[in-house]
DNA sequence: TGTATTTCCTATTAAATCGATAGGAATTAT
DNA sequence: ATAATTCCTATCGATTTAATAGGAAATACA
């Protein structure tokens, strides 16, 4: 299940990225427009400007902006920023790989086998959209 | 994140499939050489029993045995038993549809669109394996 | 310079979920 | 009868999730 805070997370950049202006965009705007909690996505808000995808300005008309043209900014990134590792098992994560601890054999293991192909087809539908893919007018 | 659930339930399933004989598999003999703790696994085949991919027999040489041929067994259907929804957000799934609250229009939702993409492909992977598929010999 | 505004940061909380365990009832082979 | 095995319910501890609280730091502007 994906987590509200990855939705939310979204949700955020898609509106950032319709917004047409100079001036950055306030947490307590998209959360009215979007319905979700301020609190809640400030601290959402703030892990994507750690990680890159987001500048701020602090105080009056402060707020959020974009630091990549929307069409840089790939949702398999974000995904792993906001969720977490894409795989659904570490022992087949690219980026977060461990060994499970009651596998003996990797290659020989059924659900491992299985999981390879959903991560591969889910890695290849998030790193083909970018937020320019999703971000389309209401 | 795949649960352990999901995962002992899906190695049993190949376990048992892989078994050749005539009586059926009993719990503890798959726990032990699966390393998965006996009474919880006790529980996931007793679900799978439920949902119809097992039949049991119970007392003395009793365990569990597949009720429809390996090729017959398919993953996204496992998947369901075990897991739940195979869909990331209620709104995509097909199954277990449910209108998201703060979502004014699907249609229109970045995450929805980007969801369906997810799940038409994970479906795919899901459908076309059957338990045949995994549970190779080790 | 002072005040209102806004992001930034840490801590806390309530609820849900997950993984596992416990104990015993029901059924069956011998 | 007895031992073995599935069946069923309840419970527990740990973790995660979603959200809230409170205030520090920075900034615009009167």
């Amino acid at each position: 299940m994906l987590s509200k805070k990855t939705k939310y997370g979204i949700k955020a950049l898609c509106y950032i990225a319709r917004v047409k202006g100079d001036t950055p965009v306030q947490v307590g705007e998209i959360a009215k427009s979007e319905q979700i909690p301020q609190k809640f996505l400030e601290s959402i808000l703030l892990s994507l400007r750690k990680a890159g995808f987001l500048g701020s300005k602090k105080g009056k008309h402060g707020g959020y902006y974009l630091r990549k043209l929307p069409s840089e900014i790939i949702m398999a990134d974000v995904m792993r920023v906001l969720e977490g590792p894409i795989a659904m098992l570490p022992c087949v994560s690219l980026n977060f790989y461990e060994k499970c601890d009651d596998c003996p054999n990797e290659h020989a293991c059924s659900v491992h086998k299985l999981m390879i192909q959903v991560r591969d087809n889910t890695l290849n539908v998030l790193r083909n959209n970018t937020l320019e893919d999703l971000s389309c007018k209401k």
